[in-house]
DNA sequence: AAGATTATTATTCATTTGTATAACAAGGAT
DNA sequence: ATCCTTGTTATACAAATGAATAATAATCTT
């Protein structure tokens, strides 16, 4: 019964907090706030609870990293959409529709991992603000595509109409992204960015429904 | 240092559990659900711990009793709202899109609340039953009032039709609920509630907001 | 190759938490 | 009035948790 020692490598800092980090959404994800423990994240990571103190000086600038980790992850993988495809910038706003209304961004884990976020965002404020960067960042490329698509249109708008149409179409993206994770096997495979395409075009009076028909 | 028993007014049962109920939803909202604790919650509704084992077998079978109250609770205000206005279609559609985006349906309190919730329905399938019960009844609400609008119209549409219209309608109401109450004082009294009546009306192809000019 | 550094593991500690049990008293029954 | 029921308080307990400290070994330095 002599147990030895676990044997270990020694890692670098950088590669260290971020599999602790990497551990911690996991988590959250899967057992959500509650039942993610330093041990939990430590077996996930696969080291000792002890090491997280030697890299976070506590289980709340832990998930704090991970917070931050997951806002930008987001923001990155819908910059990436838009970039992906032609500068037109029709075909750009459709696109950003559609990659926030696809997997993976639409999933049940991942709505469960921002609803466990969103809860702590009213009673931490080191988390409403990394929330409060994000989302400001996600308005602001929102607006700029539908700027853009208004003057590719031929359409003069005015900053308030843009703000106005920004909301909403935010709010459309956000809507059916909520129904779309919840709703497990509702949808058929696509159905939910056509459906938001669609809702789009009809708020912003612009048909992006055909515009990657080039 | 001789503490005297504190003395209390023995209580029904459905008077006792509906505080109790009250005492829990107040926590959750206010402290988020991993500081809702027995003793928290025992606090708030002014008895001691060991009470809430005599009315519940255990926390998670308040916690439920909770969301259930909350759900049943959010449906009858949404449909009061309707009910409170005249039979035509078009206006009762307008209140339900209105009610949705006013206080206190919109509040960032309310939103931690949901979200709260919402987290723990991944991992606990009685959670889940309540949550797609009260979908289901949300969804059926809009889809009638959708049909009765397009009736209303003069206009013919499919069942298909009209399930994309609830969705699309859904998303929208949820979308501008959750910018509304996680952007503290970004709207204006009523804007979001404009915006709302604004956008449905562009994704139905009906004109709401000038229905209620009678 | 030996020593120094520190990343990592192992152990300990004080609190907190859900739950279980025991003691008590408020209000009704007789 | 006295007894009885049971709603309610008070106390106890075992498990879990975040954090702190001690021990160890992997890798670098020289």
């Amino acid at each position: 019964m002599n147990a030895r020692r676990k044997s270990f490598r020694r890692e670098g800092e950088d590669f260290r907090r971020r599999e602790l980090v990497e551990a911690t959404l996991s988590c959250i994800a899967t057992l959500g706030m509650e039942r993610t423990t330093v041990r939990e994240i430590a077996i996930k990571a696969g080291v000792t609870a002890g090491l997280i103190r030697h890299y976070f000086s506590s289980k709340d600038e832990l998930v704090l990293a991970a917070y931050s980790q997951y806002v930008g992850q987001m923001a990155a993988q819908s910059r990436e959409a838009v970039d992906e495809v032609s500068s037109n910038p029709l075909i750009q706003l459709a696109a950003f529709v559609k990659a926030n209304l696809s997997a993976p961004v639409v999933d049940q884990t991942n709505l469960s991992l921002w609803a466990s976020f969103i809860e702590t965002i009213r009673t931490n404020p080191a988390m409403a603000a990394i929330h409060l960067e994000g989302y400001q960042g996600y308005r602001a490329d929102a607006e700029a595509l539908i700027s853009a698509a208004f003057a590719a249109s031929g359409r003069a708008v005015s900053p308030e109409h843009v703000r106005r149409m920004g909301i909403a179409l935010n709010a459309i993206i956000d809507g059916l992204w909520l129904e779309g994770s919840m709703s497990q096997g509702e949808f058929a495979e696509g159905e939910l960015a056509r459906i938001g395409v669609e809702s789009a075009s009809a708020l912003l009076g612009i048909d992006l429904q055909n515009a990657d028909m080039k």
